[in-house]
Order: structure tokens, then sequence, then C-alpha cells
DNA sequence: AACGACGCCAACCGCTACTTT
DNA sequence: CAAAGTAGCGGTTGGCGTCGT
């Protein structure tokens, strides 16, 4: 007798499971090289294959693919890996299009295997990247830390609209080779320091994150942000305002800031541009809106605030984690996690590729 | 040499989001 | 606008290799 058949298992009847034979991968490779993927579920028929689509579709993605690095993490492919999870959590396709030619399924793993495990011994909360101490610190160390969570939530929409707009790209922007195989290498998601600059201009209250939330929705792509962030009613003053007056030092030239930043929520063509990968066009028509946007300065003043809110930390429950480890807080490691914040800058404000935008 | 424990990783499978009809 | 189809994501599983006893 035995229990009834899963719809899967129903879907599936006959088809082959469990490791792939060096001839199905000979037969998937062949037949994508030579039409493409198309569409998943009817390939498996059309290359001969008896699997399911997603079995193949995976097998390809994880496996085949040609521009799929093996082997080894190096250390800077760690670091950045550590650093994407504490935004990110666990998006591990979002991380993975920031890892060029690594798989999630691959960062998944040596997350699970090595880096959460390694984090663990080290004192650090591998959910919350925390030192394990950090719930019993005084409240207004915990603030400082929340208002990098908030940062980390921005910058974690930012990712997530890249990663999607770098999928979307790869539909956009084929070459031939790609357009032969049917399916398009991890491409360079557009720079959107445009949109981590217009959530500061459009987010100063909570009435306007309906002004966001158009703007996002205007963006078509980039929905999906205003699903995850839950900024408003929580975050009546994004951290990122509070970015603002580092790089502004007087109120009237928040203001000023403020307001230009709204200049870019109007601009409905430079966003849409930015979608379609019009690099050319986001650059000429934010000169327009507001020169100031870009500078060092404003770029230099959100660093200056993580600085500033990692240096409380540091001087509090960093200390207290040094001490967990059974050492002390030296100047060096002060330094050190300074750096860790001016890389994590420096990795959402650099596309993966390397290839400027602006 | 045999066995069990453990770790790693490819693959599975269910769920969700998105697209098409 | 709803339903159906499809693709993608992430948690989980199971097989295999390695290490220790």
């Amino acid at each position: 007798m035995g229990r009834p058949a899963s719809n899967w298992e129903k879907v599936h009847q006959g088809l082959k499971k469990g490791p792939w034979t060096p001839e199905e991968d000979l037969k998937l490779l062949n037949y994508i090289e030579a039409h493409g993927h198309g569409s998943w579920r009817a390939l498996p028929a059309k290359a001969g294959l008896k699997r399911c689509g997603k079995s193949c579709r995976l097998r390809w993605t994880n496996y085949l693919r040609p521009d799929i690095k093996r082997g080894n993490f190096s250390l800077q492919e760690e670091q950045t890996i550590i650093q994407l999870h504490a935004l990110l959590g666990n998006r591990w396709s979002v991380i993975a299009n920031h890892l060029s030619k690594r798989t999630d399924n691959e960062i998944k793993n040596y997350w699970n295997s090595h880096l959460k495990k390694r984090l663990t011994k080290m004192g650090i909360d591998p959910v919350t990247h925390k030192p394990k101490t950090y719930s019993l610190a005084p409240a207004g160390q915990r603030k400082d830390a929340a208002n990098l969570s908030h940062m980390a939530q921005w910058e974690s929409a930012r990712l997530e609209a890249e990663a999607r707009l770098g999928r979307d790209s790869k539909l956009q922007a084929p070459n031939s080779f790609h357009t032969q195989l049917g399916f398009y290498p991890t491409a360079p998601p557009p720079c959107l320091d445009m949109l981590t600059a217009g959530q500061a201009g459009c987010l100063r209250s909570p009435t306007d994150s309906a002004t966001a939330s158009g703007i996002f929705s205007a963006a078509g792509n980039l929905e999906s942000l205003t699903s995850t962030m839950n900024f408003a009613p929580r975050n009546p003053l994004p951290t990122l305002v509070t970015g603002l007056s580092f790089a502004s030092n007087s109120s009237a030239q928040i203001e000023e800031a403020i307001a230009m930043k709204e200049d870019i929520g109007k601009s409905m063509d430079t966003i849409m541009a930015l979608s379609r990968n019009d690099h050319a066009y986001v650059a000429e028509s934010l000169k327009t809106v507001n020169e100031n946007i870009l500078q060092p300065d404003f770029l230099d003043g959100l660093s200056d605030l993580l600085f500033q809110n990692s240096d409380d930390f540091n001087s509090s429950n960093s200390k207290v984690d040094c001490e967990n480890v059974g050492g002390s807080c030296s100047d060096d490691q002060l330094e050190e996690n300074k750096n860790y914040w001016n890389s994590i800058l420096s990795l959402l404000n650099c596309p993966p590729s390397g290839s400027p935008v602006f």
C-alpha cells in the first residue's frame, strides 16, 4: 500500500533523480550550446534527458554553466560573503550577484559549512553578526547599533534592487554568444547610488513613504523594495537623512540637499533609464538634477556616520567582544572595525564588475 | 582493517513571485 | 482580474569522502 504519491511524484514519475552522470551532463551541455535552454520544462525531452526541467536548470546553473568559478574561496570572497550576509541575511542569490562566478548554492553551502562555524567560534552570532553579549549592552549603545541596522535595511533593499536589475539586464543586453546560448551571464548591475540618494531625499518623514513607493513603483522592477523595507512607520527619520547631516553642516544645507534629492524622485525618466541600463542617460540626467549627490563629500559623510556609530560601538560592545575572546581592544582593532565598515561602503558603492556607471 | 562519526556539497523539493493567457 | 504555467529562491536531505577510534 504505502502513502499516496505526492504531486511532485505524480508529475515526475519515471524521471531520473540523483547525481548526474557525465553522459547526462554532456547531453545537457550540448543541447544548451546548440539551442539555448529556452523553456526548461520542454528542454529534457528535446535534449533526450529523463530528468525534470527543474533538475536540468539546477544542474546548469550550479555546475555546468561556463562562467562558474569553482574551488576554494579566497579571503576576499569570504570577507565579502560575511559582510553581505550581515546586511542581507540568507539572501544567497543577492549575495551571489556580488560575487561574480559563484552560485548561490555554493555560497550557501560555504556559509553553512565554514563561515557560520568560524563566526560562532569567534563569539559572534552568525545570524545577527553581533557579539553574543550584545543584548546585555546599555540602551544607548543598542541605539547606535540600531542606526546601523537601519542603514543595513536601506542597503539591503538597494542590493536587492541591484540584483533584480542585474537579472533584468541579462535579458536586455545579451551579446551574440549569449544570444546563441539562450542565457546571459551575470551582468554588472547598474550602480544605484542615485536610489540611495533618492531614498534619503524622499523619506524624511513618514508621509513621504508614499512618494518613495511611487518612485519604486514607477521604476517597475524596483517595486518589491517597498515590501521589504518596512520603513515608514518604524523609521520616521531614516538613518540616511542623518547621514546627510554629516555631509551638510547647516540645516539650510540639509534642506537644500533633501530638496535636490527629491528631484531625483521626480525624474522618472532617469529611473527608467537606470532600469534599462542606459548609463549615459542616467549620468547626464543626474548631472542636471543634482550635481552634489554623488560628490565625495556626501559619501564621506555617510562613511563618517558609520564610523561614528561603529566607534561608539567599538568603545563599548566591541571591547566587550574583544575581552570575550580573551584579548583587549587596541587602536589597531578599532581601526580594523572602521575599515570593516569602510569596506562595506566601498563594496556597496561599486558594482561587482568594477565598471563605473558614473 | 573495520566501523562509526562527522563534514561537505550536489541535488531535491516546497514555496513564492512573476509572467502569460 | 483570475487562473495556470514557469522560474527562482532557500531550507533540507542524502550520498560520499575523510578522519578518528
